[in-house]
DNA sequence: AGGTGGACCCGAACGC
DNA sequence: TGCGTTCGGGTCCACC
């Protein structure tokens, strides 16, 4: 599940390789990915095109031609990269969904087990728009507790909802939602707009602290995650909440909870994480 | 208007 | 062992 930290990590990864060099040859194996557009024309309009950065946002990797042209990846849930030089992709990956053959020598091969990522194509206009449309502040950018504040001042859901939201702040999923609630001693039900300036000032530190921490990790893998060198992240063991059901909380040693907030598993400690608002 | 829940996918884990 | 069922997770899109 990859979330901001995990992308970061892909895109540091795959940045350094596909800066400069040239797509010599693009192959692109599921209709899903791209679609409504056809692959092979898809394909054909990268065909050709030298990549200037790779950039991230939120969840999103923006890869930024020379041309102006950018390929916007969102790997979803089971997206992942894979680098190798020439010739040395595993040939028997039943789940690789395209291949990036580049002219410094590299194939980038792309893998989706579940099928929910995609690959579009936009002029540089029309890509902001899109972005903007769909995504608050970057997290670890200039984003202050007051922005948060503000933000979370006018919703009126939960505040796990609120986070989940990616017009709210971006990158956040539910992995670091409920690790950032634990640290922040936040119950993930709590009203979003009825945080006192302490707590939201706590959660705007924590959420920023434990995606540095996770990114300096190299994210987390649990299920499909790795990183394009094929290593496995190390953030899952730094894990308090998430995943850890009965298990003792760190902070007080009460078992942590499991229950179902805006439609998603939520791990949280019933006494560190009380909810004020709650009767 | 803004929030909620189902659809999209498919492998893993589980139940019988 | 083998089958069927449930679960999860990010985003979009109906629906309330």
């Amino acid at each position: 599940m990859p979330e901001l930290p995990e992308v970061e990590t892909v895109r540091r990864q795959i940045a350094p390789i596909l800066t400069g060099a040239r797509i010599q040859h693009a192959s692109i194996f599921d209709p899903r990915l791209v679609r409504p557009f056809a692959p092979d024309l898809v394909a054909a309009e990268i065909e050709g095109e030298r990549v200037s950065t790779v950039d991230r946002r939120g969840k999103y990797l923006i890869v930024r031609f020379e041309s102006g042209l950018a390929l916007l990846v969102h790997l979803r849930m089971t997206g992942s990269f894979r680098a190798a030089a020439a010739g040395g992709l595993a040939d028997d990956d039943p789940h690789r969904r395209a291949v990036l053959k580049l002219d410094n020598g590299s194939d980038v091969g792309y893998r989706d087990v579940r099928r929910f990522g995609t690959w579009e194509l936009f002029q540089p206009a029309e890509l902001d728009t899109y972005l903007a449309a769909r995504l608050g502040p970057e997290p670890l950018g200039a984003f202050s507790a007051r922005a948060l504040a503000q933000r979370l001042a006018v919703r009126r859901t939960s505040l796990k909802a609120a986070l989940l939201d990616q017009r709210t702040v971006a990158g956040l999923g539910n992995i670091y939602v409920d690790e950032a609630l634990w640290h922040a001693q936040l119950h993930p039900l709590r009203l979003a707009a009825t945080l006192a300036t302490d707590e939201t000032v706590r959660l705007h530190r924590f959420m920023r602290k434990v995606l540095r921490l996770a990114i300096e990790r190299q994210g987390a893998s649990l299920r499909d995650y790795s990183t394009p060198s094929g290593e496995p992240g190390g953030m899952q063991h730094e894990f308090h909440a998430y995943g850890r059901g009965g298990d003792p909380c760190d902070r007080c040693g009460t078992p942590i909870a499991k229950t179902r907030v805006a439609g998603r598993g939520t791990w949280y400690c019933p006494r560190c994480q009380v909810d004020s608002t709650q009767p």
